[in-house]
Parts: structure tokens; sequence; C-alpha cells
RNA sequence: GCGCCCGUAGCUCAGUAGGAUAGAGCAACGGUUUCCUAAACCGUGUGCCAGGGGUUCGAGUCCCUUCGGGCGCACCA
């Protein structure tokens, strides 16, 4: 249910349909229709929607383009039921339709319908995935992965909300070169925490955290492992850690309100031979040659510069080589659409995933990278370093603790994923109190306010028969109006261009609305009628809210 | 050197997949509370949209180029 792209599609089939009664009556020449918009325009003196479609044909038809509108507009049947007040040909030559509000003043009726679900767009019938964060095992999460966290989930959040089948992934790095740097890092600290005198590597993870999970190995295993085979000890040691990590990575991103559908092993596509299997069948297909001792993928495309290799002349394969495996997997498994967050630090990665994705004889477009730029963290003006191994992050749980889970993941999604991030943590702290996401959450608290103190003098809301919005004529009752009904129509347009923070302005402006309404005009004690029309609108925009707030994994709290 | 992202008000950022007169928050100043939560509202000011070319009816948005910032360019992940 989308009302806004509803009356965008009658808008164009009208327009489309007037265009073609024109020609045949020999009014207009043209071959083919450009892509034209219906768009709700800026500015409110341009009508309620408006097309750009006279002008973009003006060159093929060879005329004015306002002398194409007007052909159009003459030619348009507005039907007997239909709501258009009036047309106007404006400007260069756009039309700009003005309707009259009978479409409004059905929206706060079909929001107490829908409930939970308003906002849900048409089943779209595909399947996609969400693979985010994906942090490594090895370490904390830290700022990068929070916002990878909020941009993910929401994103998630939308394309359900955008009709989508969704599912949520994490890839476990838990195998390959950086664990065995774990391994040497962990064994080390085991040696020095049982009182032997080792060198702790110089590329090792150093951060605290890893020495307090060594302590845990130490409280289960005593010094029992210190002369059993380095083999056996090892594995042991990263096992536990590795258990330890992971189950610290997802409490924390649980804390954050992100749930995943799926954990996915690395080790396991390793140990499954599925790596060897894909590389194998790429080789057959003639991709992958050999060169210098190693095996290379063979670019397919423009776009990527050169070949990678997939199977060192030691033979271990790359992480290249597993990713590929991996995304063969997912659409194995049926997707056929899968987006991957990824920190800007991979944008490398991008072109190289699509050309193999493609040599595995799927569609290039039905991956998608979204990138995000990364986040760099301050302490006032102070640059404090993310780096795992020198340890001096601070991780997301802390985080959380610091601002909560609301405040921080609005603001990790608050902004485009393009721009990169300064987070001061001085600064977030101190601005905890007039952060965005209270202003948002304020309005809903007072919504519910007005219902407590409704029912406190027993007032309640008439039954929907009994409602007539239409006498909801405030400029601000019909910009609230408007900016409910464009609630699914903003969520088709984050989804089509994966641009989560469109949620996060769209609700800062609901809330925007509903303050300024509630400033100047009262819910309560007003004529019965008026009343009632505005308990509605007060539900409406209370359901809206709550629902844009879901999507951001931000809670609406009833009282503050 | 090559590639990707960014450059918009004093600061932080939007700018609806080319549309009409470029917007918000913060900061500054002034006002609003016998009335549903003042964590709110209303008002005041600011822009060579980094510079320069181009594409077209129309460019902050697309292309080229220069400058500035970030990130990549491994038989690491």
């Amino acid at each position: 249910m989308n009302p806004i792209h509803e009356i965008k599609h009658l808008i164009s089939q009208k327009i489309v349909a007037a265009l073609e009664s024109a020609r045949e009556e020999g009014l207009i020449n043209y071959e083919q229709l450009p892509e034209f918009i219906v768009e709700v325009p800026r500015e409110k003196g341009h009508g309620d929607f408006a097309c750009n479609l006279a002008m973009l044909m003006a060159k093929e038809a060879k005329m004015a383009p306002r002398r194409i509108a007007e052909i159009i507009v003459n030619a348009m049947d507005l039907g007997e039921k239909e709501q258009i007040e009036k047309i106007e040909i404006a400007g260069p030559g756009f039309i700009n339709i003005f309707l009259n509000n009978k479409w409004l003043y059905q929206i706060p009726f079909i929001v107490e319908k829908m409930g939970e679900r308003f906002g849900y767009n048409e089943e779209q019938g595909r399947k996609v995935q969400v693979e985010f964060v994906s942090a490594n095992p090895t370490g904390n999460l830290h700022m990068g992965n929070a916002r990878g966290g909020a941009i993910g989930d929401t994103l998630a959040n939308i394309l359900k909300y955008a009709g989508y089948e969704v599912e949520r992934e994490f890839y476990i790095n838990d195998a390959g070169n950086q664990i065995e740097i774990f391994a040497d890092s962990l064994e080390a600290r085991y040696m020095q925490l049982t009182g032997h005198d080792v060198e702790f590597p110089h590329n090792g993870y150093a951060g605290q955290d890893l020495i307090q999970t060594v302590r845990n190995i130490i409280h289960q295993y005593g010094d029992s492992l210190i002369d059993m085979p380095k083999e056996k000890r090892r594995k042991i040691i990263v096992d536990f850690a590795l258990e330890e990590k992971i189950s610290y990575i997802k409490r924390t991103l649980k804390s954050f309100g992100v749930e995943y559908d799926v954990w996915f092993s690395e080790k396991e596509l390793h140990e499954s031979g599925a790596v060897q299997k894909v590389i194998k069948s790429l080789q057959e297909k003639g991709y992958i040659y050999e060169k210098e001792g190693a095996w290379w993928f063979k670019t397919q495309s423009s776009e990527e510069d050169k070949d990678n290799v997939v199977l060192r002349a030691n033979g271990l394969p790359t992480y290249f080589a597993a990713d590929i495996a991996y995304h063969q997997n997912k659409y194995q498994r049926g997707f056929d659409w899968v987006i991957n967050v990824w920190g800007a630090d991979h944008h490398g990665h991008v072109n190289r995933m699509k050309d193999a994705i493609e040599a595995l004889g799927y569609k290039r477009d039905m991956l998608d990278v979204l990138l995000m730029q990364l986040v760099r963290l301050y302490r006032g003006k102070e640059l404090v370093r993310m780096s795992k191994r020198t340890g001096t992050t601070i991780a997301l749980d802390e985080l959380i603790e610091e601002l909560g889970k609301d405040a921080a993941r609005f603001f990790f999604v608050m902004r485009s994923p393009d721009s990169q991030l300064d987070f001061d943590l001085r600064l977030a702290a101190e601005q905890s109190q007039d952060n965005p996401v209270y202003y948002v959450q304020y309005a809903h608290a007072r919504i519910c306010s007005i219902f407590r103190q409704a029912a406190a003098a027993g007032i309640s809301r008439p039954p929907l028969d009994a409602i007539n919005t239409s006498l909801l004529q405030e400029e601000e009752e019909l910009a609230l109006l408007r900016k409910i009904a464009d609630f699914p129509e903003e969520i088709r347009l984050s989804a089509a261009t994966l641009a989560p923070h469109r949620i996060a302005r769209y609700v800062l402006d609901l809330a925007g609305l509903f303050h300024s309404f509630y400033n100047r005009h009262r819910v309560i004690n007003v004529e019965a009628q008026l009343q009632g029309a505005r308990l509605l609108l007060m539900q409406a925009t209370g359901i809206t809210l709550k629902n844009a707030l879901s999507i951001l994994g931000v809670s609406a709290p009833e009282y503050m």
C-alpha cells in the first residue's frame, strides 16, 4: 500500500493515454516516449504532483514544450470520479496537477487499519540477503563495525518494508592468515601469563581483550597446555578464543538491536571443499590460469584493471577464492539479490567480485556492495587510533553503555554512507541531551501523553465510521497528512537507492511537523467532531513515527 | 602514477536515481508556558554549491579538467 506511488502511477498512465490519443488525432508526432517522471514538487505552488514529459519530448515532437503540455492537458481524461482539481502548465513546460484533498483524508484510516504494516510496499517476490559487519573475530567491535551494524540492519528493515524477503547474515572470518596471527598472539600471551619468557609477535594483536581471553583459558586449563604438542595446544587456544569472541560479537550486536538469521563460517567453506571446487570449476571454464607458481583469476571487465590470485604458490587459497565460493553459496541458497555492506577500504574488492560472480554464471547486478566511508574516532581534537593491534580503541559495547543504543544507532545511520564520519566521543557524550533522536522520541511520547490525558478526561477516539477527517483543514494538519502519506514512498525510494539515512531524515521531518502542529493547535477540548478527527490524526502520526523508528532500530518511548 | 568516495551557510550535514526561488540542525540574537510534556514552538541573518570548461530547454546533481581531504592499488583480509 503506497498511496503516493499509486497516484504517480495513475497520473503517468493518464498522461500517456492523453498523448496517444492526441497522436491518433494527428495533433502530435513522436516515435518513442522518453523516460519521464511524475514527482511531488518542492514548491506548493507547483501543485501536488508535477510532470516533466513535455520538455523531454520537445525535440522529438519538434514542438515547443508548452504547446506539447497544452495538447496533453486538453486530451487528458480527468474522469468523473477523479480527484483532480485543476491542471496548470507552468515554467518551461511543467504540467502541474492539483488534487483536492480527498485522497489525503483517507490516509489516517489506512494507517489505523494497517498499524504496524503501514509503510509496507507490495511484495516484490525477490529474496535478498544483506551481509554486514562480518567483523574479524580477533578483537572487539569498533566504530566502523558499529556504523556497518546500524546501516546494514536498517537497510535490511527498509528492504523488508519495501516488499522483499530479507535475510541478515554475518560472515565469520575464522580461517586464513589472520587466524594464524591470532593464534600466535594468544599462544605468546599464554606462555607469558604462565610465567614463560616468550617474545610477543611484532604483528600480533596487542589488545587488552586478548589478555583477558587468555586469563579465561588459564582459568579453565591452568598450565596444562604447555606440555602438549604445539598443534594441539594452538587448536585448543584458538577454538576457545574464537568461541569467546564470536559470542561477544553476538551479544554486543544483539544489545545494539541487530540479530542475524545466519552466521556463516568461512572455515566450513574450506573444510567442505567448496573453495577448491569453485576454483576447479572456474579453471575448467577457462577463467583461471597459472603464472609464477600461482593460479590467477582472469579479469573479465574493463572496470577491474588487473588479474587476481586465487591459489597461492604455497597451495593455499586466498581470501578472494573463499569469497568466490561464499558468493556462489549465497546464490545457490536462492538469493536473487545480494547486498554486502563493506568499509570503503574494501572498495578495490568490488569489481573483481562482480567479475567472479559473472564467471560463475550469475548476473553482475545480482550483487550490490554498499560502501561506507570510514569512521574516525576523536576525543575532543585528539584522534583515537582504531587499530586492534595497538588495542587503544573504544569498543561498541562501551559506546552503547555510554550513549545508549538508540542514540548510537541514530547517529550512525543519520548520515549518508558516502560521507565520512568524525565521531567525537566527548561531544557525543556532552550532546546526548539534545541528540536529534530525542527530538523524535519526544514527539512519540507527547502523542502518547495526549491519549493518556484524553483517557483521564473520559475522552476516547470515536469509532472510525464516526470520524470526518475532512475537518482537518489547518496548514499544519495538511502538512502532517502529506508527510504520513509519503512514508511508504520514502521507503520504496530508500530501498531503491540503498539509502538508509533517508529514513532518519524522514522521521526528523515528521517529528518536526508534529511539534509545529502541537504547539499551534489543540487536540483535546476542541469541538467534538474536530477532536475526533484530530485524535485519529494523532494516532496515525504515532503509528508512523513508531514504524519509522523501528526501521532505524530505535525505540518509541511512551513517556520521557 | 592509477582507481573509488567526498568538497554545499561560522560548524555538522540534507538536497527526493537532471527539474522550477539550494534547505535543516547546531551555534548567535529576540520572542512564546492561566492551554494535551518548553527535551517543544515562532521569528531574524548567512551561500562564486571548491575553481574552470562542457552536455541541454534546465546542472549542487551528468561528463572532462585543476585544486584540496579520505581510502585503496599484495601470492593480507
